[in-house]
DNA sequence: AAAGTCCGTTTCGCCTGCGTAACGACATGA
DNA sequence: TCATGTCGTTACGCAGGCGAAACGGACTTT
């Protein structure tokens, strides 16, 4: 579909793998669980309005879990919460600019690995 | 340089880290740490010979944490050690079937998610 | 307005990871 | 041989994640 992703094989999609992740450990990353990082990539690559019961389902995790993951984004300023106005029981789960620069360069980084591949 | 990645971008980079996570935490993948899953990476994906102290060098580890990684991947059966007859007091990590198996098959997955992009 | 439902959070006990420091086994050089 | 260095592991205390269950507050239904 994707004209930038054509024959991205196996091996090499591996390999890439392997690069970043080295890279991300040297950078000493603020270590964040995969399903932290999951729940930040979603949140920014999909569509609006999240909610923690909603990302529970779509990222298959228990609702105290996205709680807690959202708690160490906000720590470090890299999500927000918001309540919603139309019914107050609910939660919008909102990007940051620190949260934008981060994943930035993170696809910056990741891309630079690719193309030294 | 390698013509199967060519004009990967930043953006499109993500997504697929998107996908690929997504589709990882729910195929319930055995829950690996991001150190785990590098060590596993670097063990397969890089000529060996593999000891603690390399590993723990190359990965910005601390010996005792490859030490846990491994005794983790072990018990999975993704990595085995082996006494170093030259030299007894080093462990040569070696790769196993299983592992190999776990590795083609996410690189599989990951390239097929790089294709639905 | 009372009963029931839904939302996100908190609490609880458990499990696992972490780095520092100390350890035994082995190798090496004087 | 014996002092010193290096290998991987273990011991320790700490920090943080996990799911199940219970919770208060907010909607909805009757």
């Amino acid at each position: 579909m994707n004209e930038n992703t054509t024959k991205l094989t196996p091996t090499s999609v591996l390999n890439l793998w392997h690069g970043v992740m080295l890279r991300a450990l040297r950078d000493e990353h603020p270590d964040l669980t995969a399903r932290q990082f999951a729940l930040l990539l979603h949140v920014y690559l999909t569509p609006p309005p999240h909610t923690v019961r909603g990302l529970a389902a779509e990222l298959n995790m228990s609702k105290p879990a996205v709680t807690r993951a959202l708690d160490r984004l906000g720590r470090h300023d890299l999500a927000r919460r918001k309540r919603d106005h139309a019914d107050k029981r609910s939660v919008l789960i909102q990007r940051t600019v620190k949260g934008s620069v981060y994943l930035r360069e993170f696809g910056d980084m990741a891309a630079r690995v690719a193309a030294e591949l």
